[in-house]
DNA sequence: GTCTATATGCGGATAGAC
DNA sequence: GTCTATCCGCATATAGAC
């Protein structure tokens, strides 16, 4: 199903120099990280690097882009998996898919919320349209199941954003030694989300 | 209630320079402030920061020093608020507080959450250990009232790193300008919590 | 496509006058 | 305590050889 988030990067220089970013500005920051410790971690020379991304926020662009598109399939696959079984399933399955994704590539992941304020602003722009498709996904169904009265929210909005940032933030406190796994942070995660939402059988 | 969270700064210049360095940082991150940038906005040269902080670093351990005794002091308050009228009270007073002052210092918490990497390890250290201790407080409630059989909880510790994380997020995304103040951020928080500790009358 | 060498500017931090 | 001037190193990005 997760197919390799990289797969539309030319495999070779581009591909190391992309992920060799991502471990680098997960680390210290995309101002902390240096072109020339990218090219290194890539094992080539500073200047081979200016072939394959014009800039250093293009680097960090690409990135942006392949990461949220990843995102975005991951949850329209367990939407299109979960099907029409009720409001309930759909989103403990959105939850499951969402806290997972950001546990499996939490790097990936750290990089898009801590350095998003570094995308130039016509990259911004483009990055911030995927966001929102990404927030517009959980509220509605949220808004959906709350409308079928099968959920009991006061607060669509209060409590769509607050899902959506309990499992971004998954990426932000997950390390791979930890005692759980993707798929049991996803679990945990759906169950208190189905709690939140007030459906008693969480 | 809340007493200014730099009390213990020296009005005038190092105040000055504390607050503008908290703007700066939260803005762009540590890397991508220069110690130019922040005396300028102190309203004095770049030389003469260095009359009040050793170093560009020290002015972030000294913001870090600050803010997580303001943290554990606004959680004290709460707790010693809530006194001993049962679990459930007392994880919303802490909720409540936890999520409210996140709102409310959106900007100083963003910067200690986003910068703690940047850091030298002496420094590091030192705020670990008071990082442990807010973490502890809340693990500690819900553990009482898992065991008091006041709440439905089957992974404690999975569950207090959610409702920490959830809280604390609330510092990445609140706008000053937006619809909820944080007292009511703070309510909807609380609300919530006690429903993923499943007491059913969240 | 990769290398070495370099242009150019900005960063943290210090020195010394006032 | 603040200023101006400066040291020195590192960063991004480019040029030109192979």
């Amino acid at each position: 199903m997760t197919e390799d988030m990289w797969a539309a990067v030319p495999p070779g220089s581009p591909r190391r120099l992309l992920t060799a970013a991502v471990d680098a500005f997960a680390g210290v920051g995309y101002h902390g990280t240096s072109t020339r410790h990218i090219a290194a971690a890539a094992g080539m020379s500073a200047g081979a690097l200016y072939v394959h991304y014009r800039t250093k926020a293009d680097l960090l662009f690409q990135i942006a882009l392949a990461v949220h598109e990843s995102v975005l399939a991951a949850l329209r696959d367990a939407l299109a998996a979960a099907g029409g079984e009720g409001h309930a399933p759909r989103v403990r399955a959105l939850v499951y898919a969402f806290a997972g994704w950001h546990a499996r590539h939490h790097l990936a992941a750290r990089v898009i919320q801590n350095e998003l304020g570094a995308l130039e602003p016509e990259h911004a722009e483009r990055i911030a349209g995927l966001r929102r498709t990404v927030r517009a996904l959980l509220r509605d169904e949220i808004r959906a199941g709350a409308a079928a009265g099968e959920f009991d929210v006061a607060d669509v909005e209060g409590t769509a954003r607050a899902l959506a940032s309990l499992a971004i933030d998954v990426c932000r406190w997950y390390r791979p030694e930890g005692p759980r796994t993707p798929e049991e942070i996803g679990a945990l995660y759906a169950h208190l989300a189905l709690r939140m939402l007030g459906t008693g059988n969480g």
